[in-house]
DNA sequence: ATCCTGTGCT
DNA sequence: AGCACAGGAT
Protein backbone atom coordinates (compact mmCIF):
# COMPACT_ATOMS: atom_id res chain seq x y z
CA UNK A 1 0.00 0.00 0.00
CA UNK A 2 1.47 2.92 -1.01
CA UNK A 3 1.31 6.18 1.48
CA UNK A 4 0.99 9.69 0.44
CA UNK A 5 4.45 11.10 0.11
CA UNK A 6 3.80 13.90 2.69
CA UNK A 7 0.14 15.16 3.58
CA UNK A 8 1.40 18.62 2.46
CA UNK A 9 1.80 17.27 -1.35
CA UNK A 10 -1.77 15.64 -1.26
CA UNK A 11 -3.46 18.37 0.01
CA UNK A 12 -1.70 21.16 -2.59
CA UNK A 13 -2.39 18.85 -5.36
CA UNK A 14 -6.21 18.18 -4.74
CA UNK A 15 -6.58 21.41 -3.65
CA UNK A 16 -5.18 23.05 -6.95
CA UNK A 17 -7.37 20.43 -9.17
CA UNK A 18 -10.30 22.08 -6.69
CA UNK A 19 -9.54 25.88 -7.79
CA UNK A 20 -8.45 24.82 -11.51
CA UNK A 21 -11.83 23.43 -12.18
CA UNK A 22 -14.12 25.70 -9.72
CA UNK A 23 -17.11 24.08 -10.62
CA UNK A 24 -20.06 27.08 -9.96
CA UNK A 25 -22.47 27.12 -7.90
CA UNK A 26 -24.52 29.88 -6.41
CA UNK A 27 -23.51 29.06 -2.65
CA UNK A 28 -19.66 28.71 -3.48
CA UNK A 29 -20.37 32.48 -4.04
CA UNK A 30 -21.56 33.44 -0.33
CA UNK A 31 -19.72 33.13 2.82
CA UNK A 32 -22.82 33.59 4.70
CA UNK A 33 -22.76 31.06 7.12
CA UNK A 34 -26.77 30.83 7.08
CA UNK A 35 -26.75 30.53 3.36
CA UNK A 36 -23.87 27.85 3.51
CA UNK A 37 -26.11 25.95 6.14
CA UNK A 38 -29.22 26.23 3.88
CA UNK A 39 -27.36 24.45 0.95
CA UNK A 40 -26.35 21.73 2.13
CA UNK A 41 -29.73 20.88 4.03
CA UNK A 42 -31.01 21.86 0.43
CA UNK A 43 -28.45 19.01 -1.51
CA UNK A 44 -29.30 16.33 1.45
CA UNK A 45 -30.56 13.74 -1.41
CA UNK A 46 -32.11 16.23 -3.49
CA UNK A 47 -29.22 16.92 -6.72
CA UNK A 48 -27.50 20.13 -7.36
CA UNK A 49 -29.37 21.41 -10.55
CA UNK A 50 -32.97 21.01 -8.61
CA UNK A 51 -31.40 22.48 -5.26
CA UNK A 52 -30.12 25.93 -7.29
CA UNK A 53 -33.39 27.89 -8.23
CA UNK A 54 -34.82 26.92 -4.75
CA UNK A 55 -31.99 27.78 -3.05
CA UNK A 56 -32.55 31.49 -5.62
CA UNK A 57 -35.79 31.79 -4.00
CA UNK A 58 -34.93 31.10 -0.63
CA UNK A 59 -32.53 33.43 -0.44
CA UNK A 60 -34.18 36.24 -1.71
CA UNK A 61 -37.52 35.74 0.49
CA UNK A 62 -35.78 34.94 3.70
CA UNK A 63 -32.36 35.97 3.54
CA UNK A 64 -31.28 35.30 6.97
CA UNK A 65 -31.91 33.25 10.35
CA UNK A 66 -34.34 35.35 11.79
CA UNK A 67 -36.32 35.69 8.91
CA UNK A 68 -36.61 31.93 8.83
CA UNK A 69 -37.23 32.05 12.88
CA UNK A 70 -39.98 34.70 12.35
CA UNK A 71 -41.91 32.87 9.54
CA UNK A 72 -44.93 30.62 9.45
CA UNK A 73 -44.33 26.84 9.59
CA UNK A 74 -47.22 27.01 6.03
CA UNK A 75 -44.55 29.98 4.47
CA UNK A 76 -41.51 27.45 5.39
CA UNK A 77 -42.85 24.66 3.52
CA UNK A 78 -44.48 26.53 0.91
CA UNK A 79 -41.02 27.89 -0.29
CA UNK A 80 -39.83 24.57 0.32
CA UNK A 81 -42.60 23.09 -1.94
CA UNK A 82 -41.02 20.78 -5.06
CA UNK A 83 -37.63 19.91 -2.92
CA UNK A 84 -39.64 16.68 -1.00
CA UNK A 85 -38.10 15.05 2.63
CA UNK A 86 -40.11 18.16 4.13
CA UNK A 87 -39.16 17.00 7.78
CA UNK A 88 -35.48 19.02 6.46
CA UNK A 89 -37.70 22.00 6.06
CA UNK A 90 -39.53 21.77 9.23
CA UNK A 91 -35.94 20.99 11.06
CA UNK A 92 -34.36 23.76 9.19
CA UNK A 93 -37.34 26.23 10.73
CA UNK A 94 -37.06 24.81 14.41
CA UNK A 95 -33.73 25.21 14.35
CA UNK A 96 -33.02 28.85 13.10
CA UNK A 97 -35.78 29.22 16.17
CA UNK A 98 -33.61 27.60 18.98
CA UNK A 99 -30.48 29.76 17.30
CA UNK A 100 -32.85 32.76 17.69
CA UNK A 101 -33.85 31.85 21.19
CA UNK A 102 -30.98 30.23 22.86
CA UNK A 103 -28.03 31.42 20.77
CA UNK A 104 -28.67 35.11 20.76
CA UNK A 105 -29.73 34.68 16.94
CA UNK A 106 -25.69 33.52 15.82
CA UNK A 107 -25.09 30.51 14.42
CA UNK A 108 -22.76 27.94 16.94
CA UNK A 109 -19.15 27.90 15.43
CA UNK A 110 -18.26 24.67 16.86
CA UNK A 111 -18.91 21.42 15.95
CA UNK A 112 -20.62 20.33 19.13
CA UNK A 113 -22.48 22.90 19.79
CA UNK A 114 -24.18 23.23 16.37
CA UNK A 115 -24.81 19.38 16.07
CA UNK A 116 -27.41 19.82 19.28
CA UNK A 117 -29.80 21.45 16.31
CA UNK A 118 -32.59 19.10 15.12
CA UNK A 119 -31.51 18.08 11.33
CA UNK A 120 -27.62 18.84 11.97
CA UNK A 121 -25.80 15.14 11.86
CA UNK A 122 -22.37 14.77 11.52
CA UNK A 123 -21.89 15.38 8.08
CA UNK A 124 -23.77 18.78 7.89
CA UNK A 125 -22.17 19.53 11.03
CA UNK A 126 -18.65 19.30 9.71
CA UNK A 127 -19.75 20.29 6.43
CA UNK A 128 -20.55 23.48 7.32
CA UNK A 129 -18.50 24.57 10.11
CA UNK A 130 -15.61 23.53 8.13
CA UNK A 131 -16.52 25.96 5.08
CA UNK A 132 -18.67 28.51 6.92
CA UNK A 133 -15.96 29.19 9.90
CA UNK A 134 -12.83 26.90 9.15
CA UNK A 135 -13.15 24.51 11.07
CA UNK A 136 -10.72 21.58 10.76
CA UNK A 137 -12.84 18.43 10.73
CA UNK A 138 -13.80 16.32 7.14
CA UNK A 139 -16.97 15.85 5.60
CA UNK A 140 -17.71 12.41 5.14
CA UNK A 141 -20.78 12.10 2.69
CA UNK A 142 -20.77 8.98 0.26
CA UNK A 143 -18.24 11.05 -1.70
CA UNK A 144 -15.75 11.01 0.74
CA UNK A 145 -16.39 7.41 1.82
CA UNK A 146 -15.55 6.30 -1.57
CA UNK A 147 -12.32 9.07 -2.34
CA UNK A 148 -10.53 7.93 0.96
CA UNK A 149 -11.34 3.86 0.65
CA UNK A 150 -9.92 3.91 -2.52
CA UNK A 151 -6.84 5.76 -1.89
CA UNK A 152 -6.07 3.69 1.08
CA UNK A 153 -7.87 0.76 0.27
CA UNK A 154 -10.36 0.46 3.19
CA UNK A 155 -12.06 -2.50 2.64
CA UNK A 156 -14.67 -2.08 5.49
CA UNK A 157 -17.98 -1.80 5.05
CA UNK A 158 -19.44 2.21 6.24
CA UNK A 159 -20.56 2.68 8.85
CA UNK A 160 -17.65 0.34 10.40
CA UNK A 161 -15.16 2.21 8.32
CA UNK A 162 -16.12 5.83 9.65
CA UNK A 163 -13.39 6.07 12.16
CA UNK A 164 -10.27 4.69 9.71
CA UNK A 165 -11.53 7.39 7.30
CA UNK A 166 -12.23 10.33 9.29
CA UNK A 167 -8.69 9.74 10.44
CA UNK A 168 -6.87 9.70 7.35
CA UNK A 169 -8.95 12.57 6.31
CA UNK A 170 -8.00 14.11 8.99
CA UNK A 171 -4.30 13.70 8.57
CA UNK A 172 -4.10 15.48 4.76
CA UNK A 173 -6.83 18.44 5.67
CA UNK A 174 -5.51 21.37 4.48
CA UNK A 175 -5.74 23.28 8.26
CA UNK A 176 -5.90 26.96 6.24
CA UNK A 177 -8.65 25.86 3.98
CA UNK A 178 -10.59 23.27 5.75
CA UNK A 179 -13.69 23.62 3.92
CA UNK A 180 -12.19 23.91 0.40
CA UNK A 181 -10.73 20.67 0.95
CA UNK A 182 -13.78 18.63 1.89
CA UNK A 183 -15.38 20.49 -1.22
CA UNK A 184 -12.61 19.00 -3.44
CA UNK A 185 -12.79 15.71 -2.10
CA UNK A 186 -16.66 15.25 -2.51
CA UNK A 187 -15.83 16.99 -6.11
CA UNK A 188 -13.08 14.44 -6.83
CA UNK A 189 -16.09 12.21 -5.95
CA UNK A 190 -18.16 13.11 -8.33
CA UNK A 191 -16.51 14.43 -11.01
CA UNK A 192 -13.63 11.90 -11.34
CA UNK A 193 -13.78 8.77 -8.31
CA UNK A 194 -17.25 8.04 -9.53
CA UNK A 195 -19.10 5.01 -8.16
CA UNK A 196 -17.92 3.29 -11.28
CA UNK A 197 -15.43 3.85 -14.24
CA UNK A 198 -14.14 6.53 -12.21
CA UNK A 199 -11.45 8.40 -14.58
CA UNK A 200 -8.26 7.65 -12.73
CA UNK A 201 -6.21 8.75 -16.15
CA UNK A 202 -7.26 12.05 -14.80
CA UNK A 203 -7.29 12.11 -11.27
CA UNK A 204 -5.18 15.01 -9.83
CA UNK A 205 -4.31 12.54 -6.65
CA UNK A 206 -3.56 9.34 -8.61
CA UNK A 207 0.08 9.28 -7.32
CA UNK A 208 -1.52 8.77 -4.09
CA UNK A 209 -4.29 6.31 -4.29
CA UNK A 210 -3.48 2.69 -3.08
CA UNK A 211 -6.02 1.16 -5.15
CA UNK A 212 -5.16 2.72 -8.49
CA UNK A 213 -1.59 0.99 -8.22
CA UNK A 214 -3.07 -2.00 -6.99
CA UNK A 215 -5.76 -2.09 -9.80
CA UNK A 216 -8.34 -2.62 -7.15
CA UNK A 217 -10.57 0.52 -7.95
CA UNK A 218 -13.57 -1.55 -8.88
CA UNK A 219 -13.65 -3.01 -5.84
CA UNK A 220 -14.54 0.10 -3.73
C1' DA B 1 -25.18 -0.20 16.91
C1' DT B 2 -29.66 -0.16 15.12
C1' DC B 3 -33.54 1.87 13.42
C1' DC B 4 -36.06 5.33 10.70
C1' DT B 5 -37.49 8.29 6.75
C1' DG B 6 -38.77 9.72 1.99
C1' DT B 7 -37.53 9.14 -2.57
C1' DG B 8 -36.29 6.94 -6.90
C1' DC B 9 -35.41 2.97 -9.40
C1' DT B 10 -36.79 -1.52 -11.13
C1' DA C 1 -44.65 -3.81 -4.65
C1' DG C 2 -40.02 -4.13 -3.11
C1' DC C 3 -35.39 -2.64 -2.63
C1' DA C 4 -31.43 0.66 -2.29
C1' DC C 5 -29.65 4.88 -0.85
C1' DA C 6 -28.13 8.56 2.32
C1' DG C 7 -28.37 10.75 5.76
C1' DG C 8 -30.28 11.81 10.86
C1' DA C 9 -32.11 10.22 15.37
C1' DT C 10 -32.05 7.46 19.37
Amino acid sequence: MIKAKNKNDFSSDILNWYYKNNYEFPWRNNSDPYAIWLSEVMLQQTQTATVIPFYNRWLARLPDIQSVAESHIDIILKMWEGLGYYNRARNFHTACKIIIKKHNGKMPRDLSTFSTLPGVGPYIASAVMSIAFNVPVPAIDGNAVRVSSRISSINIPFPKSKHIINSSLKSWIDVEHPGDFNQAIMDLGREICTPTHPSCQVCPVQNYCSSFVDNTVDKY
